[in-house]
DNA sequence: CGATTGGAGCCAGTTACCTCA
DNA sequence: TGTGAGGTAACTGGCTCCAAT
């Protein structure tokens, strides 16, 4: 399982935030379990600040309904092997029955095969006298805390997780693996949006900051041309203290770049700023 | 040795269910 | 009590990689 997704990411966003940030990324453990780095699909590099993800902790009120329709299920029973589990929490105790067929099946065979395994996975649950008629309505699972805790802890380790720590933790959890892996899907994804939007952020707070900077320069602009006009047509400057810039040819700051009261045509120094859509004539 | 095929895993997007204000 | 919004478990389709043929 796991695999290609090393999940640093292509996108020019995480590219730039990358280095703007250098977010620390618990990424390369990843690479530990399985790997299979992929050049193609971008994924975020999962950085999580703080994962503040709930993830449906919302307190007390988790009901245990664990109603276990499963979805479409192989029911193909896998041996589970703990060994290489990556916690113990042997003692976990679940509302849900033993039943659950750990199927480690493969997804789209699950999908595909399934139906009859429905009825027999189906665990206690308070609506298990709800459905009755036949449908095939997915109902929908609420991780129990202690189950949602493990999970979580168990994605601080690894964000992906290959088949034998799947199986063990599904085992762990009295849940199925293709559910473990769900969850691990969602999480990851849920982290990726998470990030994305801190990245978002921040890419508002560099617009801003170009723009003012922006402003700021062309306002400069401005009194320069004003105080060109105002002055004699030759008025000779030391020339340590002009720069050319390279680019559009324009007359740069001094020597030191300090905007001095005794120089109008000195020009501030550049912000220390790192602008990654900078080129060599941008802030002329 | 290269092409083909199928399994496995992941992701983005979506659906459906549940909870809560 | 009804309802809309938000959270999230589960599903779908597509992609890549890899091993077997």
């Amino acid at each position: 399982m796991g695999l290609h997704q090393d999940s640093t990411s292509n996108s020019g966003l995480h590219l730039i935030l990358g280095l703007a940030l250098s977010t620390s990324t618990q990424e390369d453990n990843h690479h530990t379990n399985t790997l299979r780095p992929t050049p193609t699909k971008s994924h975020s590099s999962f950085t999580e600040p703080e994962p503040s993800l709930t993830l449906g902790l919302s307190g007390e009120s988790y009901r245990q309904q664990q109603v276990v329709k499963v979805p479409k299920n192989t029911g193909q029973n896998n041996k589970v092997s703990s060994s290489e589990d990556p916690l113990d929490f042997s003692t976990q105790t679940s509302p849900h029955s033993a039943v659950s067929s750990f199927s480690s099946g493969r997804v789209k065979r699950e999908r595909d095969e399934d139906a009859e395994a429905t009825e027999l996975e189906r665990v206690s649950s308070r609506n298990s006298d709800e459905e009755e008629d036949g449908t095939t309505a997915r109902k929908k699972l609420r991780l129990t805390k202690e189950q949602s805790a493990l999970l979580e802890e168990s994605f601080k380790q690894h964000s992906t997780l290959n088949p034998k720590q799947k199986q063990a933790l599904a085992k762990q959890l009295n849940l199925r693996a293709r559910q473990v892996e769900v969850w691990f899907q969602n999480r990851r994804a849920r982290t990726k949006l998470k990030q994305t939007e801190v990245d978002c952020e921040f890419l508002k707070k560099c617009c801003e900051t170009l723009t003012d900077e922006n402003r700021r320069l062309q306002k400069e602009l401005q009194e320069l041309r004003a105080l060109k006009l105002s002055q004699p047509l030759y008025m000779p400057m030391p020339a340590a203290t002009l720069t050319m810039c390279p680019s559009c040819e324009r007359l740069g700051g001094g020597v030191n770049g300090a905007v001095s009261p005794k120089n109008p045509f000195s020009i501030a120094p550049k912000p220390h700023f790192y602008n990654p859509f900078a080129n060599p004539s941008a802030a002329c």
